[in-house]
DNA sequence: CTGAAAGCGCTTACAG
DNA sequence: CTGAAAGCGCTTACAG
């Protein structure tokens, strides 16, 4: 592998020039920088990452934390990050904290002490006090996704807007006995978006002067098995089985769609529902669904997070402490309409 | 953040002294090396890992590159390869291809040559002879994930041996109709394994006297949408509808009992249903599969790259171009039975 | 515009 | 067992 010096060999100049040539960002004359650009492909030469790094204390790599990979909206997620990023030149560092709480540890206390990326984007994961002040130390900016975090910029999709859009849809079409079903969020890490969407459920119910019987509310793991059990339960009361269901995650709905259709329910004349997530296979089931744009979440968080870490003031970050949320966008598909008249 | 330096000046010994007692290789007197240890963890010290790569040429992080890692099997293997790899203090970067060729170039001819990582682990991706090359000059060893790549370790689930599984297993019921549903690579890298796995299937057939009908075939792209409309077409046939599928996926196997179901068929009364994968999603849909030990494969790919990078002689791996095989397990669940009477 | 040299923070022969 | 010093491969004031 080539390393700068025969760049520079190669070249007739210095390696302060073929640095500066490189780099573009210093003055160097047309001549030598036609040089250097000619030597530098020849030898397929690209500057070591450490000793860039050692250098200049920036390292062109970002961290990326997160409860999960294998679950869809995370893997997304991830997706629209890394596409994002390498186009802009830096690379990615997965975190992933299935692991455990050993292996939390392990990342927040010893990865983190390596200096080894600029930034962290954090999905869904809540700092406890230890971590966020172990971030502090280390100085690395951190931008989350997904709900506040204290003293670092966030940005999340409005929740409680999207549980009410949700619901002022089935509303819309005539519904009135309206049925939910939110997610347990996994426990080491804080999902409180589960809640959130309820609440604009519930927020929606109470001013159009409806409300939600207890047996209309249930909740599920975020998996499509979970979500199918809720459902055949909510479903099968015979005497005041909810017309619609607004349930938090699209990976649920499909559950419950295949609930009703075991039930010998037909949605949705029978039955409306209505997810919230958009994934992958929802256009296949029909679902209407209100959407995240998960993908783009993901290459907004990269594109954030980069202009954080390119504009940093003495060493500390502008502008910090900023909630950014995003609207969620409802999709009618064939999964929601009128419901059948008793 | 604390340096050596300041660790040192704490511990009252040289900089040497504590590098050789962190590291624990280099024999240090049990008194300093207590010291060390106390002023380490006092100041919550980890090496910078700049520094340390320069110094050393290794970097302690493995590449991932696969061409996506918004779907299932890659999203759960690149969570078993990121899980066994922190475990043994790695840090994993993560390149997907997703992106296009461009993107692809970039990852190859550009991030590649940064040095930041000391080995790649590919999964899914045959390198093209320019990348491959690429890789040779950098001298970083490459450990390929489904499917053999020439001059590199690799390890691989045995294909057509899965393909011959599932079809004996549905010969073994009593079918003697049975379809094949493969699946369409995507372009630009090189996914073999449907074609072998149908190799597999035609296999079984002809070890058992039987044949497969030119109706019985299809291929789908990977998708329950997709699958889902070449069931219809294969099961729709009123005068030579195959009894049993043997579907390439477990995602397109649940397209195909979804297909099966709305065409008024009872799985597996009707027709039998198996795939492969062992998705998260199986359990719940009653799928009979072929297990490939998804998360399994992963972890054994970052115990094995390592493994290499670990034990390199002159700068070299050392057994390199040797394929290894996995078998696919059955798991027999509720979606394959007895052919109905006819 | 350009080069010589210091410095980034480690590790590791080398000498003792 | 331990320390002084060289060296890993870059970038960037500094001087010209």
């Amino acid at each position: 592998m080539a390393g700068i010096e025969d760049v520079a060999k190669l070249a007739g100049v210095s390696t302060a020039t073929v640095s500066r040539a490189l780099s573009g960002k210093n003055s160097v004359s047309a001549k030598a920088k036609a040089k250097v650009e000619a030597a530098a492909r020849e030898l397929n030469y690209t500057a070591s990452a450490s000793a860039y790094t050692l250098a200049t204390g920036r390292s062109r790599n970002i961290g990326v934390v997160m409860p999960f990979v294998d679950r869809w909206f995370f893997s997304v997620i991830l997706e629209g990050i890394e596409t994002e990023l390498i186009e802009h030149g830096y690379d990615l560092t997965l975190y992933n904290l299935s692991g455990g709480a050993d292996q939390r540890r392990k990342i927040f206390f010893e990865f983190l002490n390596r200096k080894r990326v600029d930034a962290f984007i954090t999905v869904a994961v809540k700092p406890s006090e230890d971590e966020l002040q172990q971030l502090a130390i280390a100085g690395i900016p951190i931008l989350g996704l997904g709900g506040p975090i204290s003293g670092a910029r966030t940005v999340s999709v409005d929740e409680i807007g999207a549980g009410r859009l949700a619901t002022e849809h089935l509303i819309s079409l005539g519904h009135t006995k309206i049925g939910n079903i939110s997610g347990t969020p996994a426990s080491e890490m804080e999902f409180h978006q589960p809640n959130l969407r309820r609440q604009g459920y519930l927020d929606a119910l109470k001013a159009s002067g409806l409300t939600a019987h207890d047996s209309w509310l249930a909740e599920a793991d975020f998996t499509i098995a979970g979500a199918y059990h809720a459902t055949k339960q909510l479903l099968g009361d015979p005497r005041n089985a909810p017309s619609a269901l607004f349930i938090a995650s699209d990976e649920m709905a499909f559950g419950a769609i295949m609930a009703a259709k075991d039930l010998g329910l037909r949605v949705p004349q029978d039955v409306s529902i209505i997810g919230m997530d958009d994934h992958d296979m929802s256009e296949f089931f029909g679902l209407s669904t209100i959407s995240q744009n998960v993908r783009q979440q993901g290459s907004n968080a990269a594109k954030t997070v980069i202009d954080l870490v390119e504009n940093l003031k003495d060493g500390q970050p502008v502008n910090v402490e900023q909630n950014r949320e995003w609207p969620g966008t409802l999709i009618v598909r064939s999964s929601t309409a009128r419901p059948p008249r008793s």
